[in-house]
DNA sequence: ACAATGGTCC
DNA sequence: ACTCGGACCATTGTA
């Protein structure tokens, strides 16, 4: 099989220059860096999600008395059970348009919202679900975790469908980042004393990968040209100039871009974006008029499933799709748009990977024979997060600058694709000031 | 112990 | 009728 797979061996002819070497391998090198991530550990300042957790309890109990007295009486609003009840039997709001489960009216956030102009009772509830979650989920557990040097310490994984990394015990990847509370919890993610964080993260590697396996053109040149790509689209499927894209025809078309990572449905976008079925096929239509890579790679890797009943990533990586041709129409286009996606996801997974493995190198290796102060931080400084796009290192504080350019050129050279890589890179005492 | 529901991240 | 890719985890409620 050799380290270029056959599915993409078509590529080399393309400018792309891969290290030598098998997905088997990467998985195999990245497996110790792994481990010594585990042991090391993030330092965690438990008193900031201590002191979060308190302001988010003193308001989570009065919006909690506050649905109650909406409601005309007590219930668990945690339990969609309940809450169904109350919101759908006994305030009487309309449930038709609402998705259904197999225990009756959905009460998720996306459908809640379509009430909320129907009842003051459905905003308390989802600013009750958030902070909820937020403590419940992160402010609580994550203090109970930390060890005598204030870290905590996750677990690894590495076998997932389609190559990526997981998170457990706690989960470091789903910290959160959006609303107001994200960068608040992120705070609490800090660099030991002396040290700052040095976070990289891979910019639009997703959409960079499928440039380049589907050998789209338009994509190439908006990406070697350093286009701000979803405006880019924009400009393309609403046929207007570039520099006459509104945001939010930027915003639809950043939806469409994403779903074209996940092997996009007419019904999907339209779900995404609040829109109709009809003008969501439209855009669609539009985007794959303008984008025939994307369309030819689509088709070619539907056409590989039914033919093999696996799919590849760049490094040789296969899922297998045992399920392929089955009679039920739903079942069969949800494999296609995983078939779509697990090429892109996990070319990407292992290119993080191998940037995991080659920076790790780079930090532990002495370059010059007369050790000046940031070679000797350089041995020291150690990788201590990495969340599907992005590397977290702890460094000396007076080396940041430096390690900063070492984890940007790292992660940028690892692999050549057929479009330029870009990461960029952040220095905080905190995770959230990486940003 | 387990399924169902909902929610956080990329 | 149609419910976009990949994970992990908290809570509720039943077995």
């Amino acid at each position: 099989m050799g380290w270029l797979s056959v599915m993409w061996s078509h590529l080399k002819e393309k400018g792309v220059v891969l290290p030598k070497i098998t997905a088997e391998e990467i998985s195999k090198k990245v497996e110790p860096v792994l481990r010594e991530m585990e042991r090391v550990g993030v330092m965690i300042d438990a008193s900031i999600l201590e002191g979060l957790e308190d302001k988010l309890e003193t308001r989570i109990s009065k919006l909690e008395t506050k649905v109650h007295r909406l409601a005309g009486r007590e219930f668990n609003i945690n339990s969609p059970l309940q809450l169904a009840e109350v919101l759908f039997r006994d305030l009487r709001l309309p449930s038709t348009d609402l998705k259904r489960t197999k225990t009756g009216v959905s009460t998720a956030a996306g459908e809640l919202l379509k009430l909320k102009s129907r009842h003051p009772i459905i905003e308390p509830i989802l600013e009750y679900r958030e902070l909820a979650k937020l403590v419940s989920t992160y402010l609580k557990p994550l203090p109970r975790m930390v060890d005598a040097d204030s870290r905590i310490h996750t677990t690894y994984g590495q076998e997932t469908s389609t190559g990526r990394i997981t998170s457990a015990n706690p989960n470091l990847q789903n910290i959160p980042i959006k609303g107001e509370y994200g960068p608040e919890i992120r705070r609490a993610f800090v660099a030991a004393p002396g040290c700052k964080l040095v976070a990289g993260d891979y910019s639009q590697i997703e959409l960079r990968i499928v440039a380049c396996l589907a050998q789209d053109k338009t994509m190439m040149a908006a990406f070697a040209g350093g286009e701000d790509i979803h405006a880019q689209t924009a400009s393309e499927i609403f046929n207007v100039p570039l520099n006459r894209v509104t945001s939010d025809q930027r915003r639809v078309a950043k939806t469409v871009n994403f779903g074209v990572l996940y092997g996009m449905s007419a019904y999907g976008l339209a779900q995404a974006l609040g829109i109709s079925r009809e003008q969501a096929a439209d855009y669609i239509k539009r985007y794959f008029e303008i984008h025939e890579g994307i369309k030819k790679y689509c088709h070619d890797v539907i056409a590989k499933v039914a033919k093999d009943k696996y799919t590849e990533t760049l490094f040789g990586f296969r899922r297998s799709f045992e399920n392929f041709n089955r009679y039920n129409h739903n079942l069969v286009e949800a494999e296609e748009r995983m078939a779509i996606n697990a090429p892109v996801q996990g070319t990407a997974a292992e290119i993080l990977k191998l940037a995991m493995v080659e920076l790790i190198k780079k930090l532990k290796e002495v370059p010059h024979p007369n050790p000046l102060p940031a070679d000797r931080a350089r041995e020291s400084a150690r990788l201590i997060l990495t969340v599907h796009d992005e590397i977290v290192v702890e460094v000396p504080a007076r080396s940041a600058e430096e390690m900063a350019r070492l984890v940007k050129e790292t992660m940028e050279s690892v692999v050549k694709l057929c479009v330029p890589l870009k990461a960029e890179v952040g220095i905080g005492r905190n995770w959230a000031e990486t940003k």
